[in-house]
DNA sequence: CTGAAAGCGCTTACAG
DNA sequence: CTGAAAGCGCTTACAG
């Protein structure tokens, strides 16, 4: 392994000086159009790359982003998120566009992350991505504000929480698909997934649920709600419940795909089918949600467009010009788990 | 935004030199126990972190590793191939274990990424994660061992490619499903997925495939094998032309979890059961494998175990140490599609 | 348009 | 055990 090149070997080879090396490689329109072409070919021969530490630690700058990602990690990794998945396939594309590396790290909520990237100059920003549901996690992010680490934050605008917020509308995602089960014909709901200060995206699904149901006088005088996590086997206990309550809804409103998934096997064990004898919709449209039996209706978030939007905020932030939340919309997804086949 | 404190700054609040606080700061055991402590609290409570950038221009390493993905990107970002999510998370997860900080790049194979990331000091080595079914692919690996850039790719042993590779045994893993489905009482059989020279994976499942006919005594003249890549369009496509030449085997061996999906669809449309009338195989596990009609028996790559073996090996050679391929072996799954309901 | 020089913030021989 | 000093490879004011 032969030595790096350095911009002095280039510059002598060039004939020219070292500061004229890096302004012709840095397309610098100072210095003149034939020696600037020059140089980039002999370093292009030469396989010259500039050295990126040396670099940012002279403009204090690194062009690179970093991707917190919080999750508990799960004992299998095949079970991440698709989520979260699919937003990092789109954040990692937007970066490239910007000419951005991404540094991706798996985070506890509750791990000192808040200091680690930004001030060791590693990163000149972070976009932080996963749930929001820890009581400490506004102090962070308090922090990370006094510190002055430029970050946005997945999830919907929130008073409690400083910094810029990209998300997607859970409230209005929580609207559409009751609306939808309501002109399927559903008159009795019920909505499982946990409901509380500590989960807000699924709390917020959960309002505009009961504010459609409200809006068309379907609202009980008690909602019926069951929690439950983001996974099958909670959907399919949450069900459980529910059924041994007695209650018999013409609709389940799962916050999740996954909680649906778990329901269905439920509903399925108690010979109940879907949509047959009951609706049942999902949220995130994951891949699964288009393979199950039956397959799933459910709420789609654009991650396309949301990493793009991160990553594009971010960037604006880090230049210093000012940024607003963001909400995007949600859209509806109509699969088999809530038509009744007439 | 206040200016980051720097080592000089924790110096003088700790009355000792810079250099000292470097020392006492990487915990070397040069510095007095008492010193160490201190230096150490004091960075702590100023919220000091070492300039990553300093730091790795002198140490001329960046305690950094890239991912580089090979992938044709889709449109959509959700259909990232769920195999290499699954390995993007072990992987993060084995960096974060050794310190290691994790860039994550999408590339187009015929790129120029072979020369980027090394040679600028952004990293200390390479994973390599795609198939490597392009032509020009032998002579960019050439090109980096050249370079004296360490890497490790994913996929199995080659003699046509430099490096180290860590992979799965396709061969073998096409021969355990082909043993299980004979196994079922399957006497005639058709590979579906694209076996050639350019698709080195699934030439090995095919390869395991016919020896284990051959084995059984149960290879035709001609083995039945119809192309198709990684999708499920590819595999409905393929089955459609098997159907359409007029042969009906006992059981589809796909190359794939997608391409089976593609192909069980095809078969419904006629009327085909499965497992009833034909049985049908798939490989990699997805998510999705689990959650079709009839779930799907397949082939599982230990995408932890193998993650884990790509950065520690990839640590290795950056360490200058010596390391050998490694073929992990796979696994079976058996779900309903090769199993007759007798 | 070009060059000589300073300096980004560290780590680590070197000297004590 | 500690400090003064060199130097990692760049970018960019400064001077011409």
């Amino acid at each position: 392994m032969k030595d790096k090149a350095t911009s002095f070997d280039i510059a002598h080879m060039a004939g020219v000086s070292q500061s004229t090396v890096s302004r012709a490689l840095s397309n610098s329109p100072l210095v003149n159009k034939e020696t600037r072409e020059r140089v980039q070919r002999i370093a292009r021969e030469m396989n010259y790359k500039v050295d990126k530490n040396a670099s940012n630690l002279r403009k204090q700058r690194s062009s690179t982003i970093a991707l917190l990602l919080f999750e508990d990690p799960s004992p299998d990794d095949s079970l991440i998120n698709p989520f979260f998945m699919s937003m990092l396939g789109s954040i990692t594309r937007a970066c490239a566009t910007f000419n951005y590396d991404l540094l991706v790290s798996f985070q506890n909520m509750n791990g000192d992350w808040h200091a680690e990237y930004e001030d060791s100059h590693k990163s000149d920003g972070l976009i932080l991505l996963g749930y929001g549901d820890y009581l400490d996690y506004r102090d962070k992010l308090t922090q990370l504000q006094d510190q002055g680490t430029h970050f946005v934050r997945w999830g919907a605008h929130d008073t409690e929480y400083p910094g810029i917020s990209i998300g997607c509308d859970n409230y209005q995602g929580g609207q559409i698909i009751t609306e939808h089960l309501i002109q399927q014909g559903a008159k009795s709901f019920a909505f499982i997934g946990t409901a509380g200060q500590r989960a807000p995206e699924f709390m917020a699904r959960f309002q505009g649920h009961i504010d459609m149901l409200a809006t068309h006088n379907l609202l009980p005088q008690e909602a019926i709600q069951y929690n439950a996590v983001s996974t099958e086997e909670a959907g399919f206990d949450a069900t459980q419940k529910l059924l041994a309550s007695g209650a018999r809804p013409n609709a389940l409103v799962c916050a999740s795909d996954l909680i649906a998934v778990g329901a269905i096997k439920c509903l399925k064990t108690h010979g109940i089918g879907v949509p047959r004898d009951m609706l049942v919709s999902g949220y995130d449209n994951i891949p699964i949600s288009g393979f199950t039996t039956p397959t799933l209706s459910t709420v789609q978030q654009n991650t396309k467009k949301a990493g793009e939007l991160l990553v594009s905020n971010l960037l604006k932030l880090i230049k210093g010009e000012s940024v607003a939340d963001y909400l995007m919309p949600a859209e509806l997804v109509i699969r088999e788990s809530t038509q009744r086949a007439d």
